[in-house]
DNA sequence: ATATTGTGTGACCATAAGGTCACATGACCA
DNA sequence: TGGTCATGTGACCTTATGGTCACACAATAT
């Protein structure tokens, strides 16, 4: 947590830290962003910065913090009551918002995808230790309760499928940068049609075979 | 290109090098690896690293190249003529051979895991622009070849699809490390029932509704 | 006026990185 | 024996890192 230096700071300044410190840590990851750049980026002495947080972890643990508090926000009502509907719904409402987070802070959305691409790292392991439930958690669960219901096939693997899942929907949101170049007018209409081809795609394979559905 | 120098060292000792630089590699990724590390574990001298490498990066192509030959060897011949089998059979071997050159050297592996994960890195970048044809580059000739004979659905989005099969490629040998902890005796029959069940997963899909194959 | 307190500051610390270089060593040839 | 050449060596260079600390400054309380 960050010191109450920080936190009593004019809110301008602090979201200036904060922003120049995802952008380091957004285009160097962890171990090889610079607290000297972000400190020289941001017009503050070194000292200040050691006045604001306990050391670099904090301040990046900091970020991923407010970072999943945004990235929930995001979590369209649905999400909330998994009973209510069939698992193909609920995964393309948390495709569709994983994709809404990440276009409208993309700059945020590179640390969780670092930290995604780095379940080893010592910094992950250790939010792990702390905090519960990570999203291949809760597909899992998702997973178990759409099998119950015969709403997907038995005899599947589910925990590898949900590990799928995460990497899948990290995987769509490059695309579609790759795609439009992170234009801020992301349409509706457009990540509802990449998010559709994906749900269709998980749901009946590549195979031809006639399976298409259009719910 | 290691250096005459180095081409002229004893097997063993050029290997002792190749098999410690491999594992600081695999551990640190490339920013993160230490030459010093690496000198220091190989027993030899600072002076005789420059004068077998022109520097970090020449050894760490030097060990690219090596792996992308070595895995290139585990391809089975089936692979060489794609006219002649159907897409989900050539996906089932190229998986397959994948997973047995992961298995088998799990060091080596991790450094193309590496390369897979750091699309954006400047090794990657100057990776591609001398070199031909990635593994997606493949899967993405063979799926147009797949949608053309009728054999997947027309409409798909194949360049997502081939960058989705290569992420799973990858993460279908993380899994296996994970669930066998890379026991040497990995049996062939556990090997093919992981494969066989991803392949039967992009083929069919998640949904229940009976599409189960045996082939 | 004087102390106390919260904050700002940048020179400075130890450590480590990648890379260089003057020199040592030893094998071969004259 | 003396000279040449490929190879081995580690002290040393510059640069950067994360982090510390003695001090400066301003505001408040006494």
């Amino acid at each position: 947590m960050p010191k109450q230096t920080f936190l009593n700071l004019p809110p301008k300044k602090r979201a200036l830290i904060e922003n120049i410190a995802m952008k380091e840590f957004g285009e160097y990851g962890y171990d090889l962003a610079s607290v000297n750049r972000i400190v020289s980026g941001s017009g503050i002495a070194k000292g200040s910065f050691y006045q604001y947080f306990e050391d670099k972890k904090d301040l990046f643990m900091h970020l991923l913090n407010q970072t999943m508090e945004l990235k929930l926000s995001y979590l369209s009502p649905i999400a909330f009551e998994p009973q209510a509907h069939d698992f193909f719904t609920l995964l393309r409402e948390l495709f569709l918002s994983g994709l809404r987070f990440a276009l409208n802070n993309p700059e945020r959305a590179k640390i969780g995808e670092w930290l995604m691409r780095n379940q080893e790292h010592e910094i992950f392991i250790e939010l792990m230790d702390e905090s519960t439930s990570v999203s291949s958690d809760f597909y899992l669960t998702l997973l178990k309760e759409a099998e119950k219901k015969g709403e997907i096939r038995k005899g599947l693997d589910l925990e590898y499928i949900s590990a799928m899942l995460t990497n899948l929907s990290v995987s769509l949101v490059n695309y579609v940068y790759k795609k439009t170049g992170v234009v801020f007018s992301n349409s509706k209409d457009m990540m509802m049609k990449h998010v559709d081809a994906m749900i269709d795609l998980i749901k009946f394979g590549l195979i031809n075979q006639g399976g298409q559905s259009d719910d």
